[in-house]
DNA sequence: CATAAAATGTGAACGTTGTCAACATTAAAT
DNA sequence: ATTTAATGTTGACAACGTTCACATTTTATG
């Protein structure tokens, strides 16, 4: 009925221009702080900023979030989903050649790092150390999604005798150093090549790959 | 005379008791600033803490360098130093074989940073990255006393018909990646293997190394 | 429906941060 | 000996995260 679609809109103006209660201010929250994050840096995200532009006060966070830590907490969850999103997936393409799933994962894993470099600082970096320790929850995120289905991986490459037989858990913390190493080298302004990125990717992938070989 | 040591005394007395002029405030500055950062990290440094446990105000500090980040600026040359004192030596012994010198490279290397990762942190984060743009000195001072090194040392390899021929830049970049992810990991708390840091540069290296070897 | 309770937002205040300006004192140079 | 430069102090500023007392709105209850 046409009555229910005007109380509708009339229930939504009353939110917008009622700023007394924002409606969804937690989520809006969020939502804004990943965007400064990802244009400005960690850094940048600011209390004062944060409230202003949403239109509300600094205190006013204090009701959706213990402190201002906790907030970037939130933030780091969301950034691990993005991050899962991105690279489980591959590993899961089973029609394709181990070979091929390790050089697409490794491959997507340094563009994300080079797309949102500071929420993957937030999300591999040093500052946030504590957080990823206090809730095993997003340890084992972190490790399973990605770094299972990397040790399951190469253990099929082992199991079709492709792969040398060291232990797979170290295999994998070398690849895993590897792409770090490159992603951070790079977002950090250390690599200070013909900006050139595929084609380090390109020998460092030979590289590893050739070293993982069993011959 | 007698009186010429009392007088002596009685000047150190008054230097020691009138903290007016504190001597050599910049260099004991830098020295405190270094011993916080490496018990406590970059950011326990407040010229408040500073200047209180040097007996003096925040304010003084200016008199010797033009803001807080100046101060911090000197510390990453200071680190850079040490760097280089403990990794380029490494190259030049000649006696030693490319693949053993390359090994002590990245063994002292991650030990480096697993023993001062604070220190390690400023050298390659992203916090300084405009700090090494600025001053030319020190990016070629990074590249050239370490990397250069590496990049001679590969080339060597490559020369004897020992390493694949391939871009020697390109190889030493994904050496260092390799090196700097698996410290940047172990520091930043994602490596959770039994702490046995060891084990894992064994395997790394030699996967790396047999994926540089031309067969 | 009225009223109590819970949720949410506001404004002022606190201590700490880096920075600066005006002033004070000591060391060096003329 | 007097001027000049170097160095240290005090007090202030704005911005930061945080907290508290208070206001308002929503929700639940009798």
């Amino acid at each position: 009925m046409g009555k229910c679609v005007v109380e509708y809109i009339k229930e939504k103006c009353l939110k917008k221009t009622s700023n007394y209660h924002h409606g969804n201010l937690k989520e809006e929250l969020l939502k804004q702080a990943v965007q400064i994050i990802q244009t400005q840096g960690v850094d940048a995200v600011t209390l004062q900023v944060l409230a202003s532009q949403l239109g509300t006060s600094r205190s006013a966070i204090y009701r959706h979030f213990s402190s201002k830590n906790d907030l970037l907490h939130n933030v780091l969850l969301y950034g691990f989903e993005m991050f899962d999103e991105v690279i489980a997936p591959i590993f899961m393409q089973k029609e394709k050649c181990v070979l091929d799933r390790l050089y697409l994962m490794g491959k997507a894993y340094v563009r994300f790092a080079a797309e949102h470099p500071n929420l993957y600082r937030m999300l591999f970096g040093e500052k946030f150390q504590d957080i990823r320790e206090d809730s095993c929850d997003i340890e084992d995120e972190d490790k399973s999604k990605g770094f299972h289905a990397l040790v399951a991986l190469l253990v099929e490459g082992q199991e079709t005798n492709q792969f040398r037989k060291e232990d797979p858990m170290l295999l994998a913390q070398t690849i895993h150093a590897q792409v770090h190493g490159m992603a951070s080298l790079f977002i950090d302004g250390h690599i200070h090549i013909k900006d050139n990125m595929d084609e380090l990717y390109e020998v460092s992938f030979r590289t590893m790959t050739n070293g993982l070989l069993d011959k």
